[in-house]
DNA sequence: TTGCTCCTCACGTCACGTGAGGTGGC
DNA sequence: TTGCTCCTCACGTCACGTGAGGTGGC
């Protein structure tokens, strides 16, 4: 039986590189059983392979070489425990935030394939749930882009910016204004994900309920006033009015559609 | 309205790092809108946040920056959805790589923590089902290192190398041999961690049954025979006796713990 | 003048892979 | 002598973070 094997043998034994090996050698890792001073070439001992067989393994479990080092020098089970352990409960964080990665992702591909209520009429109905979003306030001499960087201010302020939002924006607005064709709005707000926690000053509920709602590029042309003016006539509404952006595209939101929906 | 931020202001309003911006700028995935050629300062308009802002969105989802710069620069929602979509059918991928992780992980601490059938008995029953095993030959004049090395070559030969194991091994033995006190194995194995999909000339399954077990240490010391001798007198076996081993260090193995299972 | 911000390198990250350029043993 | 294997650099990876050392504007 062969005492000693060059790195070549021993990593095609092992089905590794000679320069996985070497990087063990390097770092510490692994060193082989014989180092020939003049060549440098290295000699394993079939005793250290079943150690590089373990090392591949518990790097299959995703820990890292770090990780690794310490457990196989001690060589006790009872480093390797809390070790496996402490890989099984990151696995599952892994999961749960991919879990939320992927609801998020959905949410966003429906934003942006989202065509509202069907194109039959100009008036459809939706029922919402309670959603909540951070706001900012509009000033009648506000230009778009004060509002815009009003927003980003305020989402990035100590008290918010541990909040996760979802990319979708709106103006809160006043049904008058919206009959009379202005387009003035009363805060701008950009949804989070979920409530917060906390009770947060600018963190506001809208409110689970039945919204009749109606589509139109609201930052870039007129809509119908008499239609309107004609629908709203004799309804009672609770005055709560959002214009929501959807955007076609991810370059210029001059002439997004945005979904208009009055609480009823 | 301000037409101009500087590299800070804008960190600081989006919640980046001027590092990241310089970064972004380097990389060409978004120059500022004016750079100073002679004092080399960056300055961003405001209607560059909502990119960055964008940018750092879709990170979130864990696209990288070579995914999201065309999906950027091009713009449209096109180039978006798929990408979205790639990102979501990866993310199922690693959830279903991170639950096999979990799973193999649990095994191996089972391994390690496994004592067989409680210490009451000598012989203890177990019901075991369908296993498999890669396994090569053992001969006489063999030492443990040659089973060991023929075995490592084994695994990594063209047919078996993409099968994944379970890191426990074994011997199949002879009743007779073993009742004699003497250990002889026919084959060393190797479990494999599923079925393979194909028939593989030295992938054997070990059958789902009822074993009766002990525990020794094998390589290390003698068993009692006559307990074996007089346990078996009477009874009729399938002839199939494995020994596995169980590690209590990861240095070691002369003096691991072996079940031997004997299907009844 | 003093802070503060800005700049450009350069190095580190993790576990190797991929050359480049050269040497030693059969 | 010719392949083959071995060796040591050195660079690249991904998206920045962290200094070092120096400059420009209020």
């Amino acid at each position: 039986m062969k005492e000693l094997y060059t790195i070549g043998e021993t990593a095609k034994l092992l089905g590794v590189s000679t320069q996985t090996l070497r990087y063990y050698d390097r770092e510490d890792i692994l060193k082989p059983v014989f180092t020939d001073e003049a060549t440098g070439y290295r000699y394993y001992s079939y005793k250290q392979f079943h150690i590089v067989d373990r090392i591949k393994y518990l790097q299959s479990f995703g820990l890292s070489l770090e990780e690794i080092e310490p457990v196989i020098k001690d060589g006790s089970v009872d480093k390797l425990l809390p070790a496996l352990n402490g890989r099984k409960e990151a696995l599952l964080e892994e999961i749960s935030s991919a879990v939320d990665k992927i609801r998020d992702i959905d949410w966003y591909i429906n934003y942006f394939t989202y065509t509202g209520g069907g194109n039959e009429d100009f008036f459809y109905h939706i029922h919402e749930p309670a959603r909540y979003i951070l706001e900012v306030p509009c000033y009648p001499e506000d230009e778009l882009s004060d509002m815009e960087i009003r927003l980003a201010e305020r989402k990035n302020t100590e008290l918010y910016r541990h909040l996760s939002y979802r990319r979708q924006y709106g103006y809160k607005l006043k049904l008058d204004d919206l009959k009379g064709g202005q387009f003035k709005p009363d805060t701008y707000f950009i949804y989070t994900k979920a409530k917060p926690a906390a009770v947060l000053p600018d963190v506001k509920m809208i409110p689970e309920g039945d919204y009749v709602c109606f589509r139109t590029p609201i930052l870039k042309e007129d809509w119908d006033k008499e239609l309107l003016q004609t629908f709203f006539a004799g309804r009672k509404t609770e005055g709560l009015v959002l214009a929501l952006e959807f955007e076609d595209n991810l370059v210029d939101w001059s002439d997004a559609m945005y979904e208009v929906q009055v609480l009823l």
